[in-house]
DNA sequence: CGCAATTCTTACGAATTGTAACAGGCCGCT
DNA sequence: AGCGGCCTGTTACAATTCGTAAGAATTGCG
């Protein structure tokens, strides 16, 4: 398995480089930001699992920031902040941030907080569930069957399967192309995002899916898909 | 859904009081343990959803007792302790806990700091909740959808709902030009901030504001824009 | 080697988004 | 009030992005 990655999102350089410093000793890959904008930018190439962000920032607000990732992004997010009041930690965590730690602090204590975060956070011991249930449907990887109610059965391959498999890993939620192409392994050439289009779109067709109006599977346009509907693994 | 169940281990009365009264206030359950001995015997008949953990006691090594929670339970672990140094919360938080709170702590940080735990243990209902309320619409993030109160819906694109959202999370404060360039992820270019005016006018024909009065998104000329009307989220 | 299934590439049409151009409004000045 | 410069709104068009059909390349199997 791939060491997880952290995004890390602080205006003050020296900060920025001790934390990735000690974040990369522990074994974590690490991406550095200095303003909002950039950050977000970074996530819609790459979902890090763990955002440490500095609430003090010049160019936004923190608090706004942290509820969107709370809402959109699945990653656990660390508030690190020089407010050190119960109120700033209080409204913190509750807008969805899952630690606030106040500056200054220790880097150890940082890559244990983290740590703390990933353990709970991914219960890959029983990540082995085959079969996913979604809008009348049971999909099997191990069989690479999708199954209706009525009991009518559709092979999909494996192409289609990954890209299944990635949709109803993270439902609800935007999927950057970017991410797609780094999860499933192809690099990003000139035209393999067109590749990514028909996989997707022969998913559609097997869905059912009415292509003016999809239900299931939407496109942003430029910006990715998303897959609605409410999954259910097992 | 039976409200969530704190179980609390701490050898000093006022403590226990004090945590179990700000716990029950925020509507969860609560059992007091004084002595290790009596909070296992405890944890067998009912196994609870957080454990919080004082460190400082008399019968038992703390430490020794949160790790063996984390392997034996599924419950999140908050250790309270009185000791302050980093490496205390560091092999605290190695040998397995969720969070580590010091002594004198505040009730209301710690009441935030489980529900946050909780949220991340229960994944994928609450999340889900990804819509706003605002004079007479109601804005669906997930589909990209505007919902007026008769029914009707419109669709709104990804670059009007980045518009549309950044809005709605800083209602009756003015939005700089500059701002939402950042947030957008724009180059601050010579002609882009003729898109945002495009942006912003595709925006205000779609929640069909009288372009000679609008009532809701309102332009402050030579400072940027401010949205009106009360916003509710969830 | 031939066949079939899968996947990629190419090509063209459709949707969205950015850009340019023009029209109108706001503000300061006389 | 009237004028002129700057800021903003809107429309039309161009560029980018995406969907899908059909053919080519790849893979797997006998």
């Amino acid at each position: 398995m791939k060491p997880p990655h952290v995004a890390i999102l602080d205006d003050e350089p020296e900060v920025r480089r001790m934390l990735s410093d000690a974040l990369e000793e522990a074994g974590f890959r690490t991406t550095s930001y200095g303003r909002a904008a950039e950050f977000e930018v970074g996530l819609k190439r790459s979902a890090p699992d763990v955002c440490l962000v500095d609430l003090g920032l010049p160019d936004r607000d923190g608090l706004a920031l942290v509820h969107r990732l709370a809402l959109e992004s699945g990653a656990a997010i660390i508030i690190i902040s020089g407010r050190a009041q119960v109120q700033d930690r209080v409204t913190g965590l509750e807008l969805g941030a899952d630690d606030y730690i106040i500056k200054p602090f220790d880097p150890a204590e940082v890559v244990a907080r983290i740590r703390a975060r990933l353990r709970k956070g991914r219960p890959d011991t029983e990540r082995a569930a085959q079969t996913a249930r979604f809008a009348g449907w049971v999909a099997h990887f191990d069989r690479y069957m999708l199954a209706a109610m009525d009991g009518t059965e559709v092979p999909f391959s494996h192409a289609e399967g990954e890209v299944l498999r990635m949709f109803l890993e993270s439902p609800k939620r935007l999927i950057s192309r970017a991410q797609m192409q780094e999860s499933l392994g192809g690099a990003a050439g000139d035209s393999f995002d067109r590749a990514m289009d028909v996989r997707i779109s022969r998913l559609r067709t097997k869905l059912g899916e009415d292509p003016k109006n999809p239900r299931l599977i939407k496109t942003i346009y430029g910006a990715g898909y998303i897959f609605l509907g409410d999954v259910v693994w097992g």
